[in-house]
RNA sequence: GGUCCGGUAGUUCAGUUGGUUAGAACGCCAGCCUGUCACGCUGGAGGUCGAGGGUUCGAGUCCCUUCCGGAUCGCCA
């Protein structure tokens, strides 16, 4: 590598460890780093000296004297002569591997490295919150450490891709008012003003609008996203960050190809083998009917097909008027009895009364515990509309309107990862749109179902009392969906008081409450809002799904532990009474 | 908040039906070793078995309480 303009030799080196090839041999050299190992054989010693950029091999030779108090993860500077191995030491795992210095002094940088809580180079292995503890020592080992390398340079790969789209990089307030988002906020309260609380941004929602109607056409941030919600593997505990993007004048098309520009160039651009933009788009109904979910693993090859009206009539009451999904597995006949019978007690796991299905024989009749229920005609039926064949299973999943979608995508998926049908290598990306704007909630009650931004599809006239069923509105909503993660979402937002009022009835609330909750928004809308859409991506869940990590900590250089608490610097923690009064909080 | 799983050496773990002095690997310390790169060899130190209580002649093991961690459901528009 050569000297990059910014690396400036001085006293702790005159070289990264990676800086150095063959084309330093016979220079003297000094490079600083932490010691990760030491091999002593008595009267030759190695070390290997690790920076950030990289390893390299250290040579002791008749001076063991130098190492004397030297243990690993010390911070050291060494100086030497580069000299070239020999051919039968060299090592092929790591970059410098053709040569090594020949160490002629040593100074040693920081105090001396105490016993270690744990290995550096398999820190991975230990216990997550004593990673954290020692997060400095755990981001020393470059498996960890390549990530947030990683992170950053694919997040400045967006960041530069969103500029070339023409978007500006904006930032929002982090103290600002409480949202009237689904999750509990993070409150600040306020020292000036008694009683009062800043709230911390669930996502810059209101404020990305702000930024629409305020005349900015394309904006842009890597925005940090406040929810004091519990963790999960795919979810951190209280902050996050999203690829956050609102367009002026803009319809649903618009968004949707821009958030697959940025998605699919950086996959390209880091070597993820994924499905080329444009990617399918499914609506919602679609999704739901065929993978049972509204973020299919589209790299499951399985899917469900509607029999309800085969069934109407059935003598087999389970069936009988219910809503039935066909589940054809190609080539599972040979499975053993357990592996049936494995799957009905996963079934019956998972709340399903039963799991029936029938073998496809030789000579393509139907074989298996439910056949009998089935007549001829339903037969032929069936082997037409889900294309049976030999060898083949037929699935039924039944049960009470959406219900049986819902087991019908458990059955699905379990059966993929049963049978290995999934590819973890592989990246299959798709839309999910048309998301309907209300859902019923336990009273039966309209109630927005994603959030009620979004505009619904065909404005006010579609929210008319006269216009039918309420349910089947849609709004401009949608997903982007990888491997069935949930990555991004995004809509066409309302713009207009009048849909937005006659929005808010419909789920329940009055025009003073959409005043309250979105003030700023509503006095805004009254001076000319433009149309304007938009969307977000998980960051850290791309990251992870980018790096095959199962834990979104793994992408973060300093998360909160799954149970919230920052246990390298100890916070949540208590205050002073002082620091209490000042803010005029008591604590219970 | 619910459910499930776990907590044993610095770390990762094993520990049978309740039964002798609680083990292994790695790490650490000491000694030996001039070509290793997961160096090797010899020896050694290191344990409140998460905590508290109970049953028992005897508890890492069984019971109760509690703390901590993980997964998951709720929650996360």
């Amino acid at each position: 590598m050569q000297l990059k303009p910014e690396f400036k030799q001085n006293k702790y080196r005159t070289h990264t460890t990676s800086m150095l090839t063959e084309s330093n041999i016979g220079q003297q050299v000094k490079t600083s780093g932490w010691v990760e190992n030491i091999r002593d054989h008595g009267g030759i010693q190695f070390v290997d000296l690790r920076d950030h950029y990289g390893i390299v091999q250290i040579t002791f030779q008749q001076n063991a004297e130098l190492l004397t108090n030297i243990h690993r993860e010390c911070c050291v500077s060494i100086g030497g002569e580069v000299i070239k191995r020999a051919a039968d030491t060299v090592n092929d795992k790591i970059t410098t591997g053709k040569i090594e210095i020949m160490a002629q002094s040593l100074e040693i940088l920081g105090d001396i490295s105490e016993n270690l809580p744990f290995e550096v180079t398999s820190s991975k292995e230990t216990n997550e919150d004593l990673r954290l503890k020692y997060r400095f020592l755990d981001l020393r080992n470059p498996a960890v450490h390549n990530a947030i390398v990683y992170r950053a340079e694919v997040i400045d790969f967006m960041r530069k891709t969103m500029q070339e789209m023409g978007f500006l990089d904006m930032q929002t307030p982090i103290l600002s008012a409480s949202s009237p988002e689904g999750a509990r906020d993070f409150l600040v309260p306020s020292r000036k003003h008694h009683g009062k609380f800043y709230a911390l941004p669930q996502a810059p929602q209101i404020f990305k609008q702000l930024y629409m109607i305020s005349g900015f056409d394309r904006y842009f941030q890597i925005a940090p996203c406040f929810r004091d919600e519990d963790a999960r593997a795919d979810r951190t505990a209280g902050e996050f960050y999203q690829l956050d993007f609102e367009m002026a004048f803009a319809e649903q098309d618009d968004v949707i190809e821009a958030g697959e520009y940025v998605l699919s160039k950086t996959l390209e651009r880091f070597g993820i083998s994924a499905n080329t933009a444009p990617y399918p788009r499914l609506t919602y109904a679609e999704a739901m009917l065929t993978y049972g979910t509204d973020k299919p693993d589209l790299r499951n090859p399985l899917f469900m097909k509607d029999l309800s009206d085969l069934f109407t009539n059935s003598d087999f009451k389970p069936f009988a008027d219910k809503t039935v999904r066909g589940l054809r597995v190609p080539g599972m006949a040979e499975k053993s009895k357990s592996f049936f019978k494995n799957m009905e007690e996963f079934a019956l796991s998972i709340g399903m009364k039963g799991l029936g299905y029938v073998t496809l024989e030789q000579d393509m009749t139907f074989k298996g515990p439910i056949d009998k229920f089935i007549d001829d005609k339903t037969r032929a039926e069936l082997k037409t509309r889900m294309k049976l064949q030999v060898g083949d299973v037929l699935y039924f999943i039944a049960d009470v309107g959406k219900t049986a979608d819902i087991f019908a995508g458990q059955i699905r998926a379990e059966l993929g990862n049963r049978l290995g049908l999934i590819d973890p290598k592989k990246f299959e990306i798709c839309w999910i749109y048309d998301f309907p704007m209300f859902e019923e909630d336990e009273r039966g009650k309209p109630a927005f179902s994603h959030n009620p931004f979004s505009m619904p599809q065909g404005g006010k006239a579609a929210l008319d009392p006269e216009s039918g069923d309420i349910f089947s509105v849609k709004a401009y909503q949608f997903d982007v969906v990888i491997n069935g993660v949930e990555l991004a979402s995004g809509a066409v937002r309302n713009h207009s008081n009048e849909i937005m009022a006659r929005a808010f009835e419909i789920a329940g609330y009055s025009e003073e409450d959409l005043k309250s909750r979105f003030g700023a928004l509503y006095n805004a809308f009254k001076y000319g809002a433009p149309p304007h859409a938009g969307m977000a991506y998980g960051v850290d869940r791309l990251l992870m799904l980018m790096l095959g990590e199962d834990s979104v900590r793994e992408v973060i250089a300093f998360p909160l532990n799954g149970n919230a608490q920052d246990v390298l610097l100890s916070a949540p923690s208590e205050v002073t009474e002082q620091q209490l009064r000042e803010v005029h909080v008591k604590v219970r």
